[in-house]
DNA sequence: AAAGTGCCCAACCGCGTATGA
DNA sequence: CTCATACGCGGTTGGGCACTT
């Protein structure tokens, strides 16, 4: 079966945009609003693909676009928002294996799994660069996804010059470890989850992380918090006689995940919102914070995790009847 | 000066999701 | 509910240019 193609390859225009064609959809656009580009490109007499007239605009005309090199400032935030969005299931490893390292491994290790499988669950659903870019006044998403390749040079190596990289050693950025935060040259990156892998991010983590056998009885709930308009995804721990702990200070019998609606600030991703409030402005859109012990995952957006509140199988439920458990 | 090499980034691609008929 | 279309995303490509030999 053939790949759906977004456009009629033979009959349009490809490569780079001349000035003539930047100014005819910028007065389109002006002039009509964004949106339903399929027929921007027709009625603005644009020979060009609908998707590569809202790219251009996007990436390139819009009138807020910010131009010049990223700062250090916004450099500083790129990498704090990418260590906390993440490169799928990469970065936080050394935090959760080091939150693993302190707790009972027989007492939790389905809690933990289901944990990992939620946080996967989630990664999966989530937006990186968009939401970055979003933090990032006049930059793009593309921009910021550029910028970074390039940092960590992991960018777009063609046939053409990925022959030989040893050679003439290339200008070196800085690098820095993604998960420590700390510049190096290489940079060293967590175990990679690959996309494109046939193993599952849950089966992925199950592999990385050898938890021994045993069965966990456990209540799963979600609830909104009372001062905050926060929620609690909790799992506790309901089986009597526990293993015994790792060491006298890791005796946990349960274990939850806080869930806090922050607003966007460009100095500090913290303070709270009003759930209902910031989740209907698209100009401060929340994100909403894991705490995993020192792990933390930031999320788009509320609204299935609204659904899942309202879920009868979320409370008093086993692990397995979980969305995101297998 | 010319050729080779590698980086930058605009543009393209395919896929998943949202939306509306 | 189904299907078609539009949209939006991350991943990838490759032309152009700066730098090196």
């Amino acid at each position: 079966m053939g790949r759906r193609l977004c456009c009629d390859k033979e009959e349009v225009k490809k490569r780079a945009w001349s000035a003539e064609e930047d100014l005819i959809l910028t007065d389109y656009v002006k002039a009509h609003g964004e949106g339903r580009w399929e027929s921007v490109s027709k009625k603005a007499g644009l020979n060009r693909c609908g998707k590569s007239c809202r790219l251009r605009w996007l990436n390139y005309l819009r009138p807020d676009i910010k131009r010049g090199n990223i700062s250090p400032e916004e450099e500083e935030l790129i990498f704090r928002l990418h260590r906390l969005l993440g490169n799928r299931l990469n970065i936080n490893f050394p935090s959760i294996t080091s939150f693993l390292s302190r707790i009972s491994r027989d007492l939790v290790h389905r809690l933990v799994i289901s944990h990992l499988r939620f946080i996967s669950w989630i990664y999966i659903r989530m937006c990186r660069w968009s939401l970055i870019a979003g933090r990032l006044p006049g930059r793009t998403a593309n921009e910021i996804k550029n910028y970074w390749n390039t940092l960590h040079g992991k960018s777009s190596r063609t046939s053409k010059n990925k022959k030989d990289l040893s050679r003439n050693s290339p200008k070196k950025k800085m690098q820095r470890d993604v998960s420590t935060g700390v510049l190096q040259n290489p940079v060293q990156l967590s175990p990679v989850w690959e996309k494109d892998t046939s193993v599952s991010p849950a089966e992925f983590w199950a592999s990385m992380l050898k938890f021994s056998e045993g069965d966990i009885k456990a209540r799963v709930s979600i609830q909104q918090g009372e001062l905050h308009d926060n929620y609690c995804f909790s799992i506790d721990c309901v089986e009597s006689g526990s293993p015994p702990p790792v060491n006298s200070d890791t005796n946990i019998t349960s274990t939850s995940i806080e869930m806090e609606n922050h607003q966007s600030n460009t100095e500090s991703l913290s303070g709270f919102g009003h759930g209902e409030d910031v989740r209907e402005d698209d100009a401060d859109d929340p994100v909403m914070n894991f705490d995993f012990g020192d792990c933390d995952v930031f999320l788009p957006s509320l609204p299935s995790l609204a659904d899942l509140m309202n879920s009868d199988i979320l409370v008093g439920s086993n692990l397995s009847s979980l969305p995101w458990s297998d």
